[in-house]
DNA sequence: CCACCCTCCATTGTGTACAATCGCAGTGTT
DNA sequence: AACACTGCGATTGTACACAATGGAGGGTGG
């Protein structure tokens, strides 16, 4: 259980200190990526020692990493008691799910004013590698390209406060399908991701908002938030519960 | 120039750990309201050390307060170089609005359907203390009570990811405030947050959200985005050019 | 006299040591 | 037997020490 991550510092760098900032930057990035991959299952705690010994950096750089994990919300930071993969409630995916609404379809009325030549071809680039990742069957890969793609956009929309909100929303929008999805097929269909793409190219932006509120549609309808949950949901319903209580003694009477 | 701040440790606490993540949290709220109050103006540089010894905490602290403040935009963390008070341009300050717009309307929506009649009557409280400040004379605590009073119509819109968004779009909005009013009168009249109040409790949805455009308007018609700027866009316009070139020395040849 | 380069200093980036805190287990008591 | 208390272990919170970076100033050459 101890080397099941990345070999450390997958980019070798000039001695210790590096380019500043840049440290971070990985270890932030690399923990995000298996999370979303969901190589690391909500609820796992995160050691601050075992990462750093893992990463082959001290705690220092571990620590602002999971800080800013925990300000988008993929993280939770618990006083004097670590840190663990968030795992959202149902009533906090609806809460994501409704400002998602709100800002991508802000977003995509703006993208289809800015959108340039050269993003719009991005746009085609990624929804191409997306559809190779689930092709191969790396399910993983396909949920954190399908959410970048969604940030690309925004990118497109040229207003900086609206990225950095979308980037905390997709962060989270991933955490949650690889919570809650119903196992049956892809969760956004890149075909969904092209025609969105020719409306913007077509300025149209009806067209445009209107696709891409039926993409939000369908990205929710297939997962289980509605009614009851299933065996997954057992954990996420009483995790609130479980940190406060203790767990060896039930803490609910039933 | 050494003690302008408050005094160390404004609240006691018993030793030097006190409880968890408090002393972050008191570090980052008072260099919050020194900035949104315009006692640090924009640009100014924010030395981890001086910081440090005036709060009485080692850089450690002072470093978290600042990453957290550069998260919302209100500090602008310089790799290697330190850290400022952010100086909004015109663009940024554009972004800021537009993104405020779509998650105002957003939450007042929410927040005709959500509001407690607790929550009301805090709202009430809140307008009463920003109309006391500005009769007080003290602009800067009325910009902050009006800012804080948006954070509060936020937290009645139960959605904890617009409550997060619309934290760093207030702090931002403060900032640009501070920076960019005309001189003339009240920002965010308090008339209007009180006819605001009244359209929520009435759970009156169209005419919540119809005032609420209104006063967003009032906001940036009383500033100087449009068009060229006034003195204080001066010192905003070439603030970066003075922190990289000596004060006393004109940075530029006329 | 101006421009370029080199050295020095101030400030940040990072690693590490120490201390406080929390949860947990063992033990004693009722 | 169950509850409460106390001590221990592990992990986080904080401070500090060292290393590296970037800028400023002085000096030299053109």
């Amino acid at each position: 259980m101890n080397e099941q991550l990345q070999p450390l510092k997958k980019q070798p760098r000039a001695g210790k200190a590096g380019r500043s900032g840049t440290q971070d930057d990985i270890v932030y990035a690399h923990i995000f990526e298996a999370i979303l991959e969901q190589r690391l299952a909500p609820g796992t705690k995160l050691s601050e020692e075992a990462l750093g010994e893992i990463f082959g950096v001290s705690r220092t750089i571990i620590r602002r990493a999971l800080s800013r994990l925990a300000h988008e919300g993929v993280v939770l930071l618990r006083p004097n008691r670590g840190a663990v993969v968030a795992s959202p409630s149902v009533e906090e995916a609806r809460q994501v799910f409704m400002a998602r609404r709100l800002v991508e379809r802000a977003i995509t009325e703006l993208a289809v004013q800015h959108a340039t030549a050269e993003q719009i071809a991005e746009l085609r680039q990624m929804v191409n590698d997306e559809r190779d990742s689930f092709s191969r069957g790396d399910r993983g890969a396909g949920i954190r390209l399908s959410g970048e793609f969604h940030l690309k956009l925004a990118e497109a929309a040229k207003n900086a406060p609206l990225i950095s909100f979308q980037r905390s929303l997709v962060s989270q929008t991933s955490l949650i399908i690889a919570q809650y999805e119903s196992g049956n097929r892809s969760h956004c269909s890149y075909d969904e991701h092209t025609q969105l793409i020719d409306a913007i190219e077509a300025r149209n932006a009806e067209l445009a908002v209107d696709l891409m509120m039926h993409h939000m549609d369908h990205i929710d309808s297939k997962l289980n938030l509605d009614e009851e949950s299933a065996s997954d949901d057992l954990h996420a319903v009483f995790s609130h519960l479980l940190q406060t209580k203790k767990p060896g003694r039930p803490a609910v009477k039933l």
